[in-house]
DNA sequence: TCATAATCAATCATTTTCAATCAAAAATAT
DNA sequence: ATATTTTTGATTGAAAATGATTGATTATGA
């Protein structure tokens, strides 16, 4: 990867998290530490970024730009080491060049650091995964029409939506509420409209779920379980929820919080 | 291969990447990487591309020039308090709780510095206009569906659009690359899909157009003039133009750059 | 306080990229 | 057809970037 990829990826990673930490950038783009601190350190001359111990931060206060664009409240902050893994599993399932289907939510978000660094064409009803990888990105980003609700930051119609149905990807990307034995489960209706029209248009259903999810439940069921292509969970999935997974013939896929090597996935079915 | 052949070659190359290395652009070419050095070079002379180490990239990187939320380059600043001035006169003309359509474009992005203070509902196809009034204002936004075209800062689709034409407005402004007798005109082919799908959808088309706009032609006329209910521009009209406007039955606004008070347009039809 | 771990800065060897030069090839003009 | 100009390709040494290693500095927890 080149200098000024490797500048947009940082940037682009500072934009959502409090602190991105070297380890972090290192693992983004594939560089040595050495060029990273490298690289934070010429941003910084370059004001493009606050250099704190530790790694970097955005330059500005971040009560600037509000609430919308750094998407949800501060006490997921815990989970987001879990989700970001998570998340980077999800983006280690694309390919170059094909496209996919991301749903909005906070788990799915996380997937636009690591899709800076890659190619892949997005389709999305999110707002801020659009927005990132508009400014930080140079792939193809398609959007769903329809009216911008600002608490779930997805955009949604009450109308078929001629670009939706006409849009199509191997792989459809969503997080979850809930996961339980009757399938993915949703606590909002509007979430559940969201989903519902995308499923169609995939073949494969990817689910992203923490090992929490589990043991929730909510009150809208999504889908059935065998419907479910891929689950990404982490490591503190219970045996018995390993086994409802295989027994629906769901795909499993670990993500681990710290390593890196890449052959971290385990298929169950 | 010749050079405006490779020159070709380069550009387009770096549209579809982050940056392309000079063995990329070797191979791509079959020329030598002297050869193509010396193109990289002489395109970056032009403006055409950016030359940086290891290869060459898009002039606007989608992190550099942050182009996107703050549209369009900077040779139009010179028009912009004029602008200014005109798009203040279009909210004026807004009524609160009261659906307003809003072609995107440089003149009326320019809106949503007025918009943010009042609550009115906005149908947009210009994702700059939804960022803007999504991180600085209350008001529902609602968003046609389609891809981010970059350069224009608009979204599109090839596909009739549901939500668009659920979607009623009073009124609906644009901008226009000119404006003559045959009516409004622009350049973009890319526009004048997006003007037209939009126009069905309001019962008055308002054309905001500083004075210089009635000099320009362009080669797409979007509509008949007598199809434009009313069009907002500068003290600096000419009678000619005015009397053009009259005989079509146009309402005209004059926006001044100065005054602030809210009774300075004229009907003239 | 001390010990341990994490982060940082500096150095150096290696690799990659750049720029300058010159000769060959192609295009153009005489 | 010959000469001249322009473009291209290869070679070379210089410059820059990278990655690993080392020791110093700072944070963290007992």
């Amino acid at each position: 990867m080149h200098e000024s990829e490797r500048h947009r990826v940082i940037l682009s990673a500072i934009q959502s998290r409090p602190v991105a930490t070297i380890s972090d950038l290192v693992e983004m783009t594939g560089a040595s530490q050495a060029t990273i601190r490298r690289d934070v350190a010429s941003l910084h001359l370059q004001s493009k970024l606050r250099r704190v111990r530790g790694g970097a931060e955005a330059v500005n206060p971040p009560s600037q730009s509000g609430l919308i664009g750094r998407p949800f409240s501060v006490n997921e902050s815990i989970n987001m080491p879990m989700k970001r893994a998570i998340a980077r599993e999800a983006v280690a399932l694309c390919e170059d060049g094909e496209p996919v289907i991301i749903n909005g939510g906070t788990t799915t978000f996380q997937m636009v650091h690591h899709l800076v660094a890659r190619q892949v064409p997005v389709f999305t009803n999110s707002f801020p995964i659009a927005e990132h990888l508009l400014h930080h990105s140079k792939s193809t980003v398609t959007l769903s029409g329809g009216t911008i609700y600002r608490e779930q930051n997805i955009i949604l119609s009450p109308f078929e939506d001629e670009v939706t149905s006409h849009f199509y990807a191997r792989k459809m990307f969503m997080g979850a509420h809930a996961l339980g034995p009757q399938g993915p489960m949703e606590a909002d209706p509007l979430i559940v409209q969201a989903e519902l029209k995308f499923i169609e248009q995939a073949d494969e259903l990817v689910v992203l779920a923490d090992s929490t999810k589990f043991q929730k439940r909510s009150s809208l069921i999504l889908c059935a379980l065998e419907k479910v292509h891929t689950v990404i969970t982490d490591r503190n999935l219970r045996d018995e929820d390993r086994d409802m997974l295989e027994a629906a013939g769901v795909q499993l896929v670990i993500a681990d919080t710290k390593e890196e090597t890449n052959s971290k996935s385990s298929s169950v079915a």
